[in-house]
DNA sequence: AGCTATATGTCGCAG
DNA sequence: CTGCGACGTATAGCT
């Protein structure tokens, strides 16, 4: 703990929430941030539960152990780690290596902290599936709670959606005379992503994928059409065209030999690279 | 910041590394913690440069927007949000909701920390693909760096290649006689997972997924028969059989079009549940 | 709640 | 490096 003299004896005593020691800021300071500092066990899961209850986002530094047991089940040795407790019910826990969280928990699950034995336990579970994450913390080197507030959503460009406004925009990006007439089009197999006709009134299935495109794209593709096929029983030849900036040579043979066809696009026109994010 | 008494002039002025008002512990002390509450932007960028380069896991509560720049560009309005910095390149920008950050970056680039204006800008770049996220703040709520040691990897069970295993001890879970012959089995259109044989001396591609199965799974068994068929260039009919807990009612449907079989199969045996993660 | 497809997917492994 | 497929994938949209 931080400030020391404010702590109570290191016994294993309940610490009271509005007694706690947190630091940082008074209770109604406009930052929202409550930190704890090697608190002890108890501390720590006084500090967490009434952060969960207020609905504050948590995070605890400290050396821990992980087991976690739902869809699959794994076990994970003492070690550093970071965790963190979403008010959304989401968990998270992150090594020093790698994008993605060593354990988790998806939203809609509840988070726990108290005391088992030496060690501060953090439980996040969720039901449909049934799944539990189990942190055991030998030593909390900090524990934070934040109030976070954020309004704001992401705008995003450069995705399969951009393509496909592209090619609605000015079919003739694809093949001059094509004519789209529906999107998302109904099909046994699934939703085609745009269904058109081509200059000789032949029913053209497009594919669309914002990045370069492997074997389960033309497989995709395939799919479609042979449903599409069917659907019409009639003898017409559906074709199939997947749309995307660049193709593996695998992919291409299996186009080839399914009778499919690839035309190159991206997402968004190639911009001369205006502003940079940071000058 | 917290320890004010400690702190140099609020003027721009730069803050010492080892002279930085850092707290809860001293430079040696074992913990490895450094936090600054409410920095100015010029301590955080300081604090945070100096944590860079020692190698620690850094954390950022904040005030900020995001933009990101590469494979594809998105922009994020002003927010409270928590950035956290790995040693190995990653980067992490989590809002309050989802598991997933709002943004990130993969591991392998670098950080940067510095004063532009009337924000900190953090800055994380990567090359192939070459991609940037800009976070600027205009409040640094808390600024932590921990020096994270972990040395464990991760155990898990009830994969896929448990599932394999399983069939390998004992092939008759998927049919009495089948012999398998390869795993990995290489074909023109990817490895087969098993291969083996049935009964009869048929030749059989199994395709193995650790969870219920959709359509997709149905096109890369189907691939994979395919490319065996031609492989074989005999007039053999090669079988082929999806091995999974359960498939969906429009993947049955394509996989009977195209003569190919199912068997129900879970990675493990269904335990009668043991022992539970908290007692 | 289940099904389907997308994703700045990420990650690991092989060529 | 690219290609390819698995992942406790997560997430969104739709029935």
């Amino acid at each position: 703990m931080r400030i020391a003299f404010a702590r109570p004896a290191a016994t294993d005593a309940t610490v009271t929430d509005s007694d706690a020691p947190t630091n940082g800021s008074d209770s109604d300071d406009p930052s929202r941030l409550r930190t704890l500092d090697e608190p002890t066990h108890a501390e720590a899961a006084d500090h967490v539960e009434a952060a969960i209850d207020r609905g504050d986002l948590v995070t605890l530094f400290g050396r821990c152990t992980v087991r976690y047991e739902g869809r699959a089940a794994s076990t994970l040795g003492p070690g550093d780690r970071h965790v963190m407790l979403k008010p959304d019910g989401a968990a998270l826990v992150h090594t020093d290596e790698g994008q993605q969280p060593v354990n988790w928990q998806p939203p809609g699950g509840t988070h726990e902290a108290r005391v088992e034995g030496d060690h501060l336990l953090v439980c996040c579970r969720r039901e449909t599936p049934s799944e539990v994450i189990a942190v055991r913390f030998e030593r909390i080197v900090q524990a934070s709670a934040f109030a976070v507030s954020d309004a704001e959503t992401l705008t995003l460009s450069g995705t399969e959606e951009d393509l496909k406004r592209r090619i609605l925009d000015d079919p003739a990006v694809v093949e001059s005379s094509f004519q789209p007439l529906a999107t998302e089009r109904d099909t046994p197999a699934g939703a085609v992503d745009i269904y058109g006709e081509d200059a000789d009134g032949r029913p053209v299935v497009l594919e669309l994928k914002r990045r370069r495109v492997g074997p389960d794209a033309v497989s995709q593709l395939h799919r479609y059409v042979d449903a599409v096929e069917r659907d019409l029983h009639a003898d017409v030849r559906v074709r199939g065209v997947l749309v995307a900036p660049s193709i593996t040579d695998r992919a291409r043979r299996l186009l080839a030999e399914r009778g499919l066809e690839f035309v190159p696009l991206e997402p968004e026109p190639t911009a001369p690279d205006g502003d940079s994010l940071v000058e």
